[in-house]
RNA sequence: GCGCUCGUAGCUCAACUGGAUAGAGUGCUUGGCUUCGGACCAUGAGGUUGCAGGUUCAAAUCCUGCCGGGCGCACCA
C-alpha cells in the first residue's frame, strides 16, 4: 500500500470516524496531511475548532500513530499531521526502488478489459493537428488505463471508404502531376484532397464524376477500385510511418472497408426487428422518444452512411474481444452522434458501458494558418517546423555533436512538445496551439520538463560516488521534505487522472516535481555535500528520476538523458 | 428555436469536484553565472472568478435567471 494512503487509514481507524475528509494543506507550514472537521463536528454536535483541539490532543497520545507522525495540530478546524521526515523518506525511497516502472500503479481495474479506439485517420485525407489531439489523449489514456490495473486493448479504426477516397482519386487523375511529385505519397493524397475538395466546392458540378467513381469503388471492381486499393496503401503506410514517430502501436487496427459489408446485413436485420425504419426514402433510427431525434444510416440512393459501418464495428469488437468496457475517442461536436449510436447499441442489447471520450479542437493563433491547406495544419507541417526550432536550438548547445545524434534529440523533443501541449489543457477547453510558446525551454513546457530530468540524471551519472544503503535519516532539509511528499503523492494522481480520464492532472503534477526539483538543486549542494549526506540525497534523485520517468511514461514522452 | 459547452491576472491555463490567503506559466519590475548542465533560480506588481440573485458554517465550484463566445441538431464523417 502506498504510504499517504497507508497513513489515511491508520488516521480513520484512529477516530473512529465512519466519513473521513482528507486534505492537503495549502502550505507546508500548515502540516502534511490534514483532515477536515466541519462535518464530524457537526454531526458530534460540537465547535469545529474545538473539536479539532480535542482529536489532536488525543492523537498525539496515540502510541501508534507517534511512529509515523512528528506532530500533530489544530489549525482553526483543520487538524493537521505533520509527517515524520525520517518515516517518509524511508517508505518512498525503498517502495520507489523496489517497484520501479510499476511505481504508482494499482489494481483498481483487475480483471476488466477495456478497448481504447483513438487516433480514427482517414485514409486519402490529411493527418492533421486535431488527429494529434486525439492520438495523444488516447494513448495517454490507455496508458493511464492500465497503470489502473485494465487491461487495456488499444485500437484504431481507419476510414478507408468514404466519399472522401472519391474525391482525392477525381483529383488525383484529373492533374497527372500529382504522380510525379516527390514528397510521400500518403501525405500528397492529403494534399490532393484539400485541393479537391476546395474545387468541389467552387464547381459543384464535377459532383457527379466524383459519384461515379464511389459506385465503382463500392462495386469492387474496375480501375478505379483497383487504384482505391494502391492508393489505400499509401495512406495507411504513411499513417504507421507516423504512428511510429510517434511511438503509438495498436493492438489492431479496423478498417470501414471491412466491416461495411456486415453492416449492410445487420440494418437489415434492424430493419425487420423494427430498431431501424424507412422514412422518405431512407433508412433511419428514430430516436425521438429518447429525446435523440433522428439518425439517417442508409441514403435514399440505398448507399450507406457512416452509422452503418460503426453499428458493425461495435458489434464486431465484442465479438471478437471479451470486452468490459469500450472507449471511443473522438472530438466533442461528435456527442449526439455517439449519444445515438449508443441508444441504438443498447436498444439492440449490448449492456457494456460505452464511453464517448470527448475533447475540443484544436486551432492556432490567427494567421498562422496553413495557407496551402486553406484552414488545417497537417501533422508533418508541424512536425517541420517545430523540429527546425528544436534542433537549431539543441545545435547551439551541444556543437560538438555529431549531426545524428542532434537530430535524434530535437525529434525526441519535437514528439514530446506536441504530445505535452496537447495533454496539458484539460480536454473541454479549446487548445490554440501556439509554436513560439510550444518550442520554448522555460515555462509549463515538455522541454522545461526533459531539461529538469536530463539535468537530476546528469548528476546521478557522475563517477566515483557511491550508491550502496543510504542513511535516509541524513535527509533533514525542508525542500527534501517537499520533494518526498510530492513523490508520495503519485499514487495518488495516477489514480485519479485515471477515474476522470484527465492526464492533464499528471502534466501539471510533473511540471511541479521539476520546479520542486530545480529550485532544491539551485539551493543545496548534493555532490559537495559530506558523504553521508551525499548518499542520501543521491538516493533521493535516483528516485526522483524514477518518478519522473514513470510520469513520462503515462504520457507517452520519452525521457532524455542528455539534451 | 431546442440541446451541449466554455467564460478565473494583459495573454495561456490550474484550483484535490463545496473547504485554509483563488495559484502557475508567460509578459512586465528588480536581482543572481570561476554553476552539480544558467535550456536555471529568486523578487515585486498584477483578481469584485462575465453579471444578478439563491442554498450553505463555507461558493470560482451547487441551483435559478440574464450577458457573451463556440459547437451540434435527416441523408457529412
Amino acid at each position: 500500500m502506498y504510504i499517504l494512503e497507508d497513513l489515511k487509514s491508520k488516521i480513520a481507524s484512529a477516530l473512529k470516524l465512519e466519513r473521513v475528509n482528507f486534505s492537503y494543506p495549502p502550505n507546508p507550514a500548515l502540516g502534511d496531511l490534514s483532515l477536515i472537521c466541519f462535518e464530524a463536528a457537526k454531526a458530534a454536535g460540537k465547535n469545529p475548532a474545538e473539536f479539532a483541539l480535542n482529536l489532536a490532543t488525543e492523537l498525539k497520545a496515540d502510541k501508534e500513530l507517534q511512529k509515523y507522525f512528528s506532530d500533530i495540530k489544530a489549525t482553526g478546524p483543520y487538524l493537521n499531521f505533520f509527517i515524520s521526515l525520517g518515516y517518509l523518506a524511508d517508505s518512498v525511497v525503498k517502495q520507489v526502488k523496489k517497484e520501479r516502472v510499476a511505481y504508482g500503479f494499482n489494481k483498481s481495474g483487475a480483471g476488466q478489459s477495456v478497448m481504447i479506439e483513438y487516433s480514427n485517420g482517414n485514409t486519402h485525407k490529411e493527418y492533421h493537428i486535431g488527429h494529434l489531439r486525439n492520438i495523444s489523449y488516447g494513448d495517454a489514456i490507455n496508458h493511464l488505463l492500465r497503470a489502473n490495473g485494465y487491461e487495456s486493448i488499444p485500437v484504431s479504426y481507419i476510414n478507408d471508404f468514404g466519399i472522401h477516397v472519391a474525391k482525392t482519386i477525381w483529383n488525383w487523375r484529373k492533374n497527372p502531376n500529382y504522380a510525379d511529385r516527390p514528397e510521400n505519397k500518403g501525405y500528397l493524397l492529403g494534399k490532393c484532397y484539400a485541393a479537391a475538395s476546395r474545387e468541389l466546392t467552387a464547381n459543384p458540378e464535377y459532383k457527379e464524376e466524383v459519384g461515379k467513381i464511389m459506385t465503382e469503388i463500392e462495386n469492387r471492381s474496375g480501375a478505379n477500385h483497383k487504384f482505391w486499393r494502391e492508393t489505400r496503401g499509401w495512406s495507411i503506410d504513411y499513417f504507421a510511418s507516423i504512428y511510429k514517430e510517434l511511438d503509438i502501436k495498436f493492438q489492431h487496427i479496423f478498417y470501414e472497408s471491412e466491416v461495411i459489408d456486415a453492416g449492410l446485413k445487420l440494418v437489415k436485420e434492424l430493419l425487420v426487428k423494427g430498431v431501424l425504419k424507412k422514412s422518405e426514402g431512407a433508412i433511419i433510427a428514430d430516436l425521438e422518444k429518447y429525446g435523440l431525434g433522428v439518425l439517417p444510416i442508409i441514403r435514399s440512393d440505398g448507399t450507406a452512411l457512416y452509422p452503418a459501418a460503426d453499428l458493425s464495428l461495435a458489434s464486431e469488437k465484442f465479438k471478437k474481444y471479451d470486452l468490459s468496457r469500450s472507449i471511443y475517442v473522438v472530438d466533442v461536436r461528435q456527442s449526439l452522434y455517439f449519444e445515438q449510436l449508443f441508444k441504438i447499441l443498447e436498444l439492440i442489447g449490448y449492456q457494456q458501458p460505452l464511453v464517448h471520450l470527448t475533447y475540443d479542437f484544436v486551432t492556432l493563433p490567427s494567421g498562422m494558418m496553413s495557407s496551402r491547406t486553406g484552414n488545417v495544419i497537417t501533422y508533418q507541417e508541424l512536425r517541420d517546423k517545430l523540429f527546425a526550432r528544436l534542433s537549431e536550438e539543441t545545435g547551439s548547445r551541444h556543437k560538438n555533436w555529431a549531426a545524428g545524434r542532434i537530430k535524434e534529440v530535437a525529434l525526441a523533443l519535437t514528439i514530446a512538445t506536441i504530445k505535452f501541449e496537447m495533454l496539458k489543457v484539460s480536454a473541454d477547453k479549446i487548445i490554440t496551439f501556439n509554436i513560439d510558446e510550444a518550442a520554448r525551454f522555460d515555462g509549463y513546457t515538455a522541454c522545461y520538463l526533459e531539461y529538469g530530468y536530463a539535468r537530476l540524471k546528469s548528476i546521478v551519472r557522475k563517477k566515483g560516488f557511491s550508491f550502496g544503503a543510504a542513511d535516509l535519516n541524513r535527509l533533514t532539509e525542508p525542500k527534501e521534505k517537499e520533494l518526498l511528499i510530492r513523490m508520495a503523492k503519485y499514487p495518488e494522481v495516477i489514480a485519479s487522472a485515471g477515474e476522470k480520464y484527465n492526464p492533464s492532472e499528471v502534466t501539471r503534477y510533473l511540471f511541479e516535481l521539476v520546479q520542486l526539483f530545480n529550485d532544491y538543486y539551485h539551493e543545496i549542494n548534493i555532490l559537495k555535500a559530506k558523504p553521508k549526506i551525499r548518499k542520501a540525497r543521491l538516493a533521493l534523485i535516483k528516485t526522483l528520476a524514477q518518478v519522473l520517468h514513470n510520469g513520462f511514461d503515462i504520457l507517452g514522452l520519452k525521457a532524455l538523458e542528455e539534451m
